[in-house]
DNA sequence: GGTTGTTTTTAGATTGGTCTAAAAGCTAGA
DNA sequence: TCTAGCTTTTAGACCAATCTAAAAACAACC
């Protein structure tokens, strides 16, 4: 308004170039210009390319806040994990990356360490931000009623990995039921019998699945042995649980462990009392994380696709953010067993090969 | 306005509760709410009392995005890496989390898979959502212009692991110079004179400060020899450089790895022609990520800190946003050499030991 | 030339906060 | 009672976009 056109501050003494600033370079309004910046098919040709000759030489720069203010969306995710440290989070952090790029969605990272309340703050925080959605690996001990509660937020909400709460609900994860089932296939056509399973503590979602594996696979097969030990799911419970086991008799034949951190340390275990994993006792983990291939034996190991999964439950976010309405989705991706050294199935073959993957 | 009091509809039927609804319910201003969400001291306590009071009973939640359009922060920080699927950049993340956390800050995480191209998009699309600043981890071959365009931008930008351009820059790293000069003096303290250093391979800071560390050690220790082979930094990179190396002559009787993965490159390469890491030559890598404890033989490492870094890079950017005009600071962290078998200097120990760390 | 129907463009309200400058309420001293 | 000097409170402009409804421009037809 008081405005006009002073040629001399082009570039104004404030800060930022505007759509107002923008509009009164080109000769139009800063309706038209915001056109164009959506590329709407309503603004004709040749004002097109005006408005872009103008945007290009005043170094107009979007205002995406500005936008969500008055429009609906603000083209940014929240994503909430556990532990980003675990190379498993790293690359589904890699994977929902991808897929948000794809679509110009920004994603705000958080890292709940496994704390209810930490995780809690963090959810609050990225409403305030109004993001369009969210992402969450629930933090062990997260009260069922979260999911109701971003319901009411009116926040669409996609769990990975572990689930919380009654369905429907959007869901990405991988069927560790049908891991622990291959892995116990596999064990079984080998000629084992007595098979252990190692790890998990609390009940979330993740390890009840395991369980249930576990359970009807044995049943399954019509094996009598069956032990499963609970524990939390470090390097060092591997160790102890399979110190533990070996002490029983009958003692297992194989063990198939929480995931691969714990199959490590029960390898560990193993070869402190002078066994050969592989050898003298099976063991078989979950993750298939890059060390797997690395250690020696060579980890047999159940792989679940991190990348993969953090695509899927991007392009949910986004489906639900664009059909709140539609029905709920839950994907599970299925795992692939990778045999190498440590179940004894191959035991010649493998050390002598150059590293592969 | 026309909106007067209508009770009926205390909770409105558009969506989110405003400024305006708590003020209208407490019976005072838009502008003395907006004085009690940020705790000014001006406001009468029972006043605030009042408020807060209504403040709960609507449920209202803030809106940062409108508050960022006037004001002049976001509460938000842009994070660039390249590899977010390595678990060191992972620790570094969870530093970074840990650090904004405290400050209520909260951060959009990007990964350039070393590609400056997807870096520049990130670069943009986070300044269009106004972030108050950037940690950067440059991809290789990023243009050195580079920091020089966000400084053009005006916003504020740490530098981290990696730098371009020339200081004055913020930066936190690591001493990968006085790493190289650990694992070095050590090797000569246990008779080493045949030194080489394996991986880097495109110039970017992490990678010639490495190399600066080598000769500057091979030189103050008199040795006469001196092998540098350059590489990209995998482990199958790792695997190939030991075997090239065992085949000259005079071979060296220990190696130095860029990181910990060409390290285990390196001692598979051992096994496969029958050595032992640790006895017939001697491996170090860099990083000592978790995995290092883990190998057969243990892997002796240069520790760096990536949660610190991520702490301090963060602690930077803080600073810098609220002082735009002080001095450029680096931080550099000294790395510490954890000595375990592949070195050779603790072979019998180590093995029998509980796993640790 | 006037009417109708498209295609383009625009004025002005709106979004939800912050900020400035001024007004309103107090208290105490003359 | 009046005034100076606080402490509190507030009206209204402002930030930078979007959105609605209507106006303007243009073409086609009678």
């Amino acid at each position: 308004m008081a405005r006009d056109e002073s040629p001399s501050r082009g570039h104004r003494e404030s800060g930022s170039v505007t759509l107002q600033d923008i509009a009164a370079h080109a000769g139009v309004s800063r309706a038209t210009v915001s056109l164009v910046l959506r590329a709407s098919p309503l603004v004709a040709e040749r004002t097109r390319a005006k408005v872009q000759r103008s945007i290009k030489s005043l170094g107009y720069v979007y205002n995406r806040g500005a936008a969500a203010l008055r429009g609906s969306r603000t083209s940014t995710l929240g994503v909430v994990v556990y532990d980003i440290a675990n190379p498993f989070f790293g690359a589904m952090v890699a994977g929902i990356d991808a897929a948000l790029n794809r679509v110009g969605y920004v994603s705000f990272l958080a890292n709940s360490e496994d704390s209810p309340k930490r995780q809690q703050r963090f959810l609050e925080r990225m409403r305030e931000h109004r993001v369009d959605g969210i992402l969450l690996c629930p933090a062990e001990g997260t009260p069922p009623t979260l999911v109701e509660t971003l319901n009411a937020w009116k926040l669409p909400c996609v769990q990975v990995l572990r689930h919380i709460g009654t369905p429907p609900f959007d869901y990405a994860g991988t069927d560790f039921r049908l891991g622990v089932n291959l892995a116990i296939d596999h064990l079984v056509a080998h000629g084992h019998e007595r098979i252990a399973f190692i790890g998990g503590h609390t009940e979330h979602s993740a390890t009840r699945e395991r369980w249930q594996g576990y359970r009807e696979a044995i049943d399954r097969h019509g094996l009598g042995y069956q032990r499963l030990l609970r524990s939390t799911v470090t390097r060092r419970d591997g160790f102890e649980a399979i110190g533990l086991l070996l002490g029983e008799s009958p003692a297992p034949t194989a063990v198939v462990c929480h995931n691969d951190l714990v199959a490590f340390g029960a390898m560990l275990g193993l070869q402190r009392q002078g066994l050969t994993p592989g050898v003298d006792c099976a063991v078989i983990g979950t993750d298939n994380v890059e060390e797997a291939a690395l250690s020696a034996p060579a980890l047999t190991s159940v792989a679940t696709h991190p990348y993969a999964i953090g695509e899927e439950a991007a392009r949910l976010a986004l489906r639900r953010i664009n059909h709140p309405d539609g029905a709920r989705e839950q994907v599970v991706l299925s795992p692939q067993l990778k045999v190498r050294e440590s179940c004894g199935a191959c035991r010649t073959a493998s050390r002598v090969l150059a590293p592969t993957l």
